[in-house]
DNA sequence: TATGAATGAGCCTTCATTCAT
DNA sequence: GATGAATGAAGGCTCATTCAT
């Protein structure tokens, strides 16, 4: 039992990784359960097909980018502290970014995979719908919510590709929106 | 002759179009030559390798987002007029980002696409950067050049898989920059 | 488990008679593994590549071609006895030496080849290096040994292509090595 | 009309180059016209098929291998003679003793080639017949006419892979024909 | 004579998947 | 659960040849 558990994890850390580092276009299920140190075709015990690994990488991917928002800071510390982790975590695992990316690219053809993306991104929408709610309420900021939220968004996918100029976006980021509201 | 550069720029279109709509996961030959009426092994006549056909498709894509620019008008209304067309087109031909977003992807595996790439965005970070500039000079803004740059180039690129938020999102960004810089 | 050294053993067969009557240029996997009764990938089953099943059907060849030395008897008797099996072999399964002066051929563009060819003639060459020494030794012949040895080499290299005349020019070599040691 | 000439040379001898060093397998018409300096299709207007630019290679080969019997000396010096410039021939241009070969081999598919060959060796085999009988008629020889014949034969093309050791391998086979026959 | 375009057959190889063991 | 054998569809690419210009 600990084994299948083990197994089927070790095959989705290793399509993970095979994503990550050759993308959609190169990727192959041999290498994935040599990886894992098994046949090719026990691989199908597992999953019944190519697109149920990828689902569940999609699975593990999200699993990993939860709770970078903290509900008891007050609206533009929560935003700064917010963008910094995940443009830390863009730093630290670009891989995972990378690797939702090459999903959301592949959600366009794919409607589940677009409607598990889709579902992931509410909880972050809606976490970032709350901030600036409250900001707009205390005052700290006048500016449009939905909007807002989707700017945040647009510059972290945006990030995606270039982990080394994240840092110093955020930062300009927090910067416009920190005007009149100083930490 | 005529027909030649028809048969080229056939091919370069069909190419495109599949890309946008399939990506380079199902991105096959004998579908593209197809599409231009040619037999499979004619598209090598133009083209010898997959590759080389890919890399015009790049120069086709790149080839038409030039000069949103305008070099005459004062930094902050350039600014808004450089997003403003920039949401307008990806708005109105949205495919055309899909697939830079594609070959954004698939520069991380090919250097000689990444280096194309790299080229091509070097145009606009220039002129952002100019803009940017000048935007201090004048008094208009004080930020951080190289991170307004950065934020404007995630932004836009985080807003290729989003088309329906683009107008929102750049104008929100906008409004973040003319604080103190009305029209 | 029969099942597979059958089918590996027809596919080495298949291939060697497809090399013995048309030649490496003709030399395409579809027919073999048609011969074999299966389909062209599952060829690629048991053997990797097209070259690691030339490889086998080299190793088949020379397999069949061993133990035409006796070890007992003198050494003119020896060298009579030798020729003489190697001619009737020529006449007999003429096929035999046909595909080995292909592989000869092809060993000039295949180091691997080359290597194992060179292997397997070191076994017949240090048989005859033996044999002449031998007979020089109890004064049967007075000849250069490695002369004498590559000229052995060289007539029966030289009757692969010509299993007609193969009798009569090893009983013309053994006559002029006899003048003088009569059986 | 030179230029004709001088263009079907410089295809001929493109051809016979890359046989020599890629043998029949690898045998592609378009880098024998690109080393000629036309188009690939251009080709055709001088060799209408494959085919018959292969037969002007083995023209121009045997043209480049007569007349190597001097007729007015003795026969054991005759043939002394003959085989050192034959081996002289093997070593100094070995590529015309490989292309040999893979006509030879390619005779066994193709009649016409068959043909030719046989042909161009009887001239050989004839010059050879008409020594070993005179060496008979003066009493040099005690041996079978066309069982030495084939035997000089064999062991010539025998020698054709093996250009190094073609000297020490002639000298033997003379040394066998010398006994009682000293020059 | 020379060429570029075009063809169609074909080649080796790969891959996801299935099935009997 | 695990495997090896098998499949069939497909994929990129090559090649000799033809044809209009």
């Amino acid at each position: 039992m600990a084994e299948q558990v083990d197994r089927r994890q070790a095959l989705i850390r290793a399509a993970f990784a095979a994503i990550a580092d050759q993308g959609f276009e190169g990727f192959r299920l041999r290498p994935i359960a040599a990886a894992a140190g098994i046949d090719h075709s026990t691989l199908h015990h597992y999953f019944r097909t190519k697109e149920d690994l990828i689902a569940a990488v999609l699975e593990h991917v999200t699993s990993q980018l939860e709770g970078t928002m903290q509900a008891d800071l007050e609206p533009a510390r929560r935003l700064r502290r917010h963008l910094g982790a995940v443009a830390t975590a863009i730093v630290e695992r670009p891989e995972l970014f990378i690797v939702l990316d090459e999903l959301d690219l592949r959600a366009r053809r794919d409607a589940t995979m677009a409607a598990n993306i889709r579902q992931d991104e509410q909880g972050w929408r809606a976490a970032l719908v709350a901030l600036f709610e409250e900001g707009i309420e205390r005052g700290t900021w006048s500016v449009d919510v939905d909007a807002s939220v989707e700017l945040v968004i647009a510059t972290l996918k945006g990030l995606r590709l270039r982990p080394d100029t994240a840092e110093v976006v955020v930062k300009q980021l927090c910067d416009l929106y920190s005007r009149g509201a100083p930490e």
